[in-house]
DNA sequence: ATCTCTTTTTACCATATGGTAAGTGCTTTC
DNA sequence: GAAAGCACTTACCATATGGTAAAAAGAGAT
């Protein structure tokens, strides 16, 4: 719980009182691995916090193929942003990778919050554009990488996720095939 | 400036006060072809709304290979933005890929409005997490394409583009050769 | 018009990656 | 302990893309 108010505080100021309210209307969830924290076709019904665990975004190309395009792992909000502040059905799944603790945050006391706490649009207005200047960040680059490449930058950018991470969702992610990254992996050792 | 102001009023409320005086302290700036908006190195000294033209984001990589990433066209904003509101050095070009006419700012000016006009970082915030989120969708998922079909998103995201820049620089948005590109514009038609 | 410079197209071969298929190893279940 | 189910690795061949080089086509200047 600590971690989760340390990251707000690094976005703005906020007095304990603050705090608490926010701490106060958390909710704990735990989600086992492959289950989905929202779904195509549905209205995201929370945001996350995510203390255990790893996510995934992913979504189906029009050959249906899976496309994994975001991870998220400890320590990071979890949303389907967009789609979660206008209540509109997303259209995309947001998976967990590995079982997950996460501290979520409906709707309305999401609103609640901002309606209470003067400044709390100005954080998470910070919050959201930090997390998409990270995704761009790590995604951009891919494009213009080689296979091999991009997974060195994937290691690079994603540290520790290597070994709790399914091969096949991290080649997803990279673009690439399982059986391309497999050959890679053997030819970097 | 109609369509500044517009673009603008899409994000928020302002009178015709406030429109005033933003659109008063726009200086008007013309940029030659390949001249450059900021360059790496060196401090964003104006955020830019582009009124006539188009501008590219480059930065070279390891091998000394120069990647474009993003374009803009009219009616948008452009700004290293990040850079810009920290005032530190940009480690990007943004270049006029064709002759340019914008409205800029100074920082100064910039901070001014901000200073004077109630909900105006309200209004930009949303305006910086729009651009962002545009950028997402349609670099994103060129990872997971192949060549042609990255040129056919490109078509699709950048309508009129395709004929006001070099095939070059969109081959290199692209992450592919400009032989490659132009083999398969050959194959299209 | 001619020349120069830039941009785009072609060609040829080398190579990385994809597609299909099978094999190996690990975990779970009964 | 055998069977079944996943995840990962290998292998083989087909193919798209890259690299190098040259030719063609445009654009601008004198």
């Amino acid at each position: 719980m600590k971690a989760f108010i340390d990251y707000i505080l690094q976005f703005g100021n906020l007095n304990k009182h603050q705090t608490d309210l926010i701490v106060s209307k958390a909710k704990m969830l735990e989600l086992h691995k492959d289950e989905y924290f929202s779904e195509a076709g549905k209205i995201p019904r929370q945001v996350g916090f995510i203390l255990e665990g790893v996510v995934r975004f992913c979504y189906y190309n029009n050959k249906g193929q899976e496309i994994t395009h975001h991870f998220i792992d400890e320590n990071n909000f979890v949303s389907d942003h967009q789609k979660f502040e206008a209540q509109v059905v997303a259209s995309e799944y947001i998976q967990a990778v590995t079982d997950c603790k996460l501290l979520v945050f409906s709707k309305k006391d999401w609103d609640d919050i901002g309606n209470t706490i003067v400044g709390w649009d100005n954080i998470t207005g910070l919050i959201v554009k930090n997390c998409l200047l990270k995704t761009i960040e790590r995604r951009s680059p891919l494009v213009s990488e080689d296979a091999t490449t991009r997974y060195l930058s994937f290691i690079e950018h994603f540290p520790g996720l290597v070994n709790r991470i399914p091969l096949s969702h991290i080649a997803s992610y990279l673009g690439i095939t399982q059986q391309s990254l497999s050959r890679i992996r053997k030819n970097i050792r």
